[in-house]
DNA sequence: TTGTAAGCGTTATCAA
DNA sequence: TTGATAACGCTTACAA
């Protein structure tokens, strides 16, 4: 391993110069001691040992992305939608010259762990965290991106998207498109803010069209067999013609089903996702979709974490990105027949 | 910050002993001060300090994963096969005690940093790294695996699949199904591994049945308008009835340009993809594809990395799971007619 | 069973 | 513009 003292001794001066000269605290090092430290360090294959930096410097240019790591079978990077934020998250740290670590966590004491263990510069909080903000804010000091986060303590930073107008213009799309008996599919809403104000955003803008969703209408992810209850669903006197999901991987789900059940989409059913992942726009029907811009969100989150540790006392902010109809074909307009 | 001597301090003995009590070296202190240090060290929230730890022993309870960056636009975790090894591994890992870096690297350097800055114990690299294997191995004692390489090192550990067998089922099964004109969809292949494994071993097969595949019959990814290609094909006097992509993903592109340009699969057009992403059993009609056991395959490569670490002289292997045929609804037999 | 001393590679601080 | 010195928090090696 090549160290600082191994290139000083060649050179002829001290560690101390040779470590400002690999900081780039140039000015303080003459242009001529400068060039030749620099060519020696590149000759013997120097590189910093970031341990040690971090160690003296009491900081480390190191982000760790937290994840939450669900149960064994439910791995967050099977999720499309992490994996997406994620990947763009790793591409725009590794610009900004830092390093990336992910940690899976259960429970707060591994929360506590990552964020101490390695003396990381800054955490990106991916998935659920309300419950754990407040103490996490007093016991670090730290720069901490929140996502899609809905916790009541003001005081964070904060990613997220317009939830509410999602289910909004989903329940907007249907009824434009002469719907009036629809449906929801999509967790148990009240233990996840991002779930719950989707379906909010649909069931309000539903009701003020003197439409209201009968509690046999909504459909738990965890139901046995979907395609049994979207067939009970589209038959009888007063089928169900429209489904909303929370998630585009939800609808693929309802494809599925409703094909192996002989329900066709959207002749029988209409669907209306969210997320617009790359698949939406390839599966048949192509899925009409609520998009929100993950690329983004991920590129926000990294400059918002970028400028929390350049300058430790900027106020925490919460940014809400806009979302978007993308219109294509898993929604019949049932006036004209259409379909989008 | 909580450290090893406030611990000694507040329990009157030395940090050496704090030290080892942290560390599980138990048997070298009594009981009665074990029990007490460890008590101590809970109620003041102690998380010890990773980067001192990796200083002074000159090891890391630290994995980094090596990721390909291809180009700003095609993101490694947006592909699904990459983020589900992914997750897998960092499970795995976790389990294990350690943590979990990922790079992505576009050249060498980037490579060296990312294996040298943290000390870290050991690698596993996703994505084709075989040119820079021999270098890789020179300048780095630490444990590396390697993931479906067929770099003609000998002396590298690998985990793979059996690429040329997968090829060789989907021909078969083309021909046992009545396909006499068939193509392939894939990137070009002589630049991977993989994909030429899995070429070679579907055109040796049709060959030895005396079908050639054409050049017009090859579809590059790259291809402008893949429906015109695909409309193409499928007619004239001797239509192509199958194609073999070299990926679900590709496979999913093939549904989606048939579907634009009016060809019917299976019926007009049978697909067979390889590796079996949990999407594929969603699409309609399911498809008929190759599988291989992605989270096997990251489980095996932390197990070598692992056994690797416990044992540095652990001889090179190279492990080649199987492939298997998930027969589902994307292949027409065109002797009786029924769908696969 | 416990402690002392030295050192890991780097940076902060102060002095020259 | 440069260097000496003392940390940073921990482990290794050895001593008691």
């Amino acid at each position: 391993m090549v160290t600082l003292k191994d290139i000083a001794e060649k050179a002829g001066v001290s560690s101390m110069t040779v470590s400002r000269v690999m900081n780039g605290k140039t000015g303080a090092v003459s242009q001529a001691t400068s060039e030749r430290i620099r060519k020696i360090a590149q000759e013997m294959g120097y590189v910093p040992n970031s341990s040690a930096r971090a160690l003296a410097s009491r900081s480390s240019r190191l982000i760790t992305a937290i994840l939450q790591e669900y149960d064994e079978d439910n791995n967050p990077l099977e999720d499309r939608y992490t994996s997406c934020f994620l990947g763009e998250l790793a591409l725009q740290i590794k610009q900004e010259g830092y390093d990336l670590m992910i940690h899976y966590v259960k429970d707060y004491s591994e929360i506590t762990y990552s964020l101490k263990s390695w003396n990381v510069a800054g955490a990106v909080f991916i998935g659920m965290f309300d419950e754990s903000i407040q103490k996490l804010q007093e016991d670090n000091r730290i720069p901490m991106i929140f996502t899609d986060s809905y916790s009541s303590v003001r005081s964070i930073t904060n990613v997220g998207i317009d939830d509410y107008r999602g289910g909004e213009m989903a329940a907007k799309y249907f009824l434009d498109n002469g719907h009036r008996n629809v449906a929801f599919y999509g967790p148990e809403a009240l233990d996840n803010g991002v779930v719950m104000h989707r379906l909010q955003g649909f069931v309000t803008t539903l009701r003020s069209a003197g439409i209201s969703l009968p509690p046999e209408n909504f459909l738990d992810l965890g139901v046995k067999d979907l395609g049994a209850e979207l067939k009970r669903m589209c038959s009888g006197s007063d089928p169900v013609t429209g489904i909303f999901t929370t998630a585009d991987k939800c609808a693929y789900q309802i494809y599925s089903a409703a094909y192996h059940a002989g329900i066709r989409v959207p002749d029988d059913l209409s669907v209306i996702g969210f997320d617009d992942l790359d698949m939406s726009a390839l599966i048949t029907p192509p899925l009409t979709t609520i998009r929100q811009d993950i690329k983004k969100k991920a590129e926000i989150a990294c400059g918002l974490l970028m400028k929390n540790i350049k300058e430790p006392e900027t106020p925490a902010e919460n940014i809400v990105l806009r979302v978007e109809l993308a219109e294509r074909g898993s929604v019949k307009n049932r006036i004209n027949g259409e379909k989008h």
